[in-house]
DNA sequence: ACAAAAGTGTTTAATTTACACCCATGT
DNA sequence: ACATGGGTGTAAATTAAACACTTTTGT
């Protein structure tokens, strides 16, 4: 904060991060995208958004480096963000809208970046979005309608979903990611929007509770219009356990 | 080869890619290192080895700068190499003997450099080492006796197992890394080095075998003392398949 | 009373596991 | 003839899949 000018001369020109955060509303599935300072138009006239992500500093790490620009973006903190891939084709920032852009908030606008990207799941919902630094706003996008998006952020996005659905079916993913406590039903909607298939109830509940991380509240639901489901919150340390040995599971 | 000199000046001084190569004998699984041109010591006096890696290009794509620089050290080329992981902690390059020997080889020895890790499984006894640029020698080593490592290659290598450890349980891997030819005993001797387990022979027969990408040749071991072994190839097209379809399995 | 999601078991099919002997070859 | 790894089947246990009704609450 206090040496943001300073900090400014120790951008890396060359590296980058990218986030893509996956949002969860309770129903559907969403990306986190920034709009820019400038309005910025693509050559059929479609506002073109983009990914929270900047260069890096000399004197972070990535993992740093990812959280940080995250928050100068958008305001998230303290979320768990996960390193999926890096890219670095050659031309991946020379569209013309892109580099125009880049010119205006840039040091070195045409210098080669490869980026490092992080994925994360949170609630949509629950969370508070500041946009700051260049995002002019930071919205909530359906993931099945995208706009037009910079750079290759598309290609971006489209690895970062691969790597959820993948992870997800083969890891208790989304725990980290879930608010202190849930219900088994709002769980089963956060699978069913990850991997876009419907699941059956009872074999999801007992699956999922075979999981011996996943403990039972006695709280429960108030207020809503029908029988009040029970809250569960999971065991950080069970999960780890879990998670260190071999296992896989299918939904 | 003929802009090599010219090409120096293109690297970009940020960014580097390592390889962790895999290697099969047969037996047991292999990582090659290189030897660097300067003898390299360890403060305890031992001889320091690393990754093949080295800055990349500034016109060339991650994957291919990969390719190039792997083959440029060891000498391999046309293999299947996948980017696993980037490494960029801010004081990676920072050990001493490591730093003395940037400062003979880099134009900007003490730059920060986040590097982007590719892992490959090949066999071990198969191909032909090269060593070239500023790999003295380029060999072989046990995976379960590695020697001291510059850099962070140790973390990277690590990082590299585990990968490969996944990956192989849940994807029908190390089928781009074998010859073309090989028996379901030498397919299964991998599985076994890779997971460091023994694997129930039939069981691992049977279930191998009802993937549809793996096709019996009429061809035989020839010259061995014991019963010969058919050889099998694997269907690329039928791989590919399978791959974008959803799988797991279980050895 | 009704709408809405929670919660709960059983049967059948598919998959996984454990396990032992004969075969073809070179020496 | 013997040593070596190749090749094969089955029974029992576990896991997955399909499927429908009762419960609790708010309106």
């Amino acid at each position: 904060m206090s040496d943001n000018t300073l900090s400014k001369s120790n951008l890396n020109p060359n590296v980058s991060v990218d986030c893509v955060i996956f949002g969860f509303d309770g129903e559907k599935l969403k990306i986190l995208l920034i709009d820019r300072e400038q309005v910025m138009v693509g050559d059929d006239g479609e506002k073109v958004y983009a990914l929270p992500g900047n260069l890096i500093r000399n004197d972070e790490n990535l993992d740093s480096a990812a959280h940080r620009v995250l928050n100068e973006l958008t305001g998230l903190h303290d979320i768990f963000l996960e390193q999926f891939g890096s890219f670095g084709d050659p031309d991946r920032l020379t569209k013309k809208t892109d580099l125009a852009w880049l010119k205006s908030i840039r040091a070195q606008p045409d210098a080669r970046v490869i980026t490092v990207a992080y994925y994360s799941l949170v609630r949509a919902d629950q969370l508070e979005l500041h946009a700051s630094g260049f995002a002019k706003d930071a919205l909530w996008h359906d993931i099945d309608k995208l706009p037009s998006l910079g750079f290759d952020h598309d290609k971006i996005i489209d690895s970062a979903l691969k790597e959820l659905r993948f992870k997800s079916k083969y890891q208790p993913l989304g725990f980290e990611l879930l608010p202190e406590k849930f219900t088994l039903g709002q769980l089963q909607k956060l699978y069913e929007a990850i991997l876009n298939t419907e699941l059956d109830k009872r074999n999801f509940r007992r699956k999922i509770l075979k999981m011996s991380f996943l403990v039972p509240l006695q709280e429960k639901q108030i207020g809503v219009p029908h029988k009040p489901a029970r809250y569960y919150t999971f065991d950080k340390d069970m999960y780890q356990n879990y998670k260190s040995n071999d296992f896989y599971f299918t939904l």
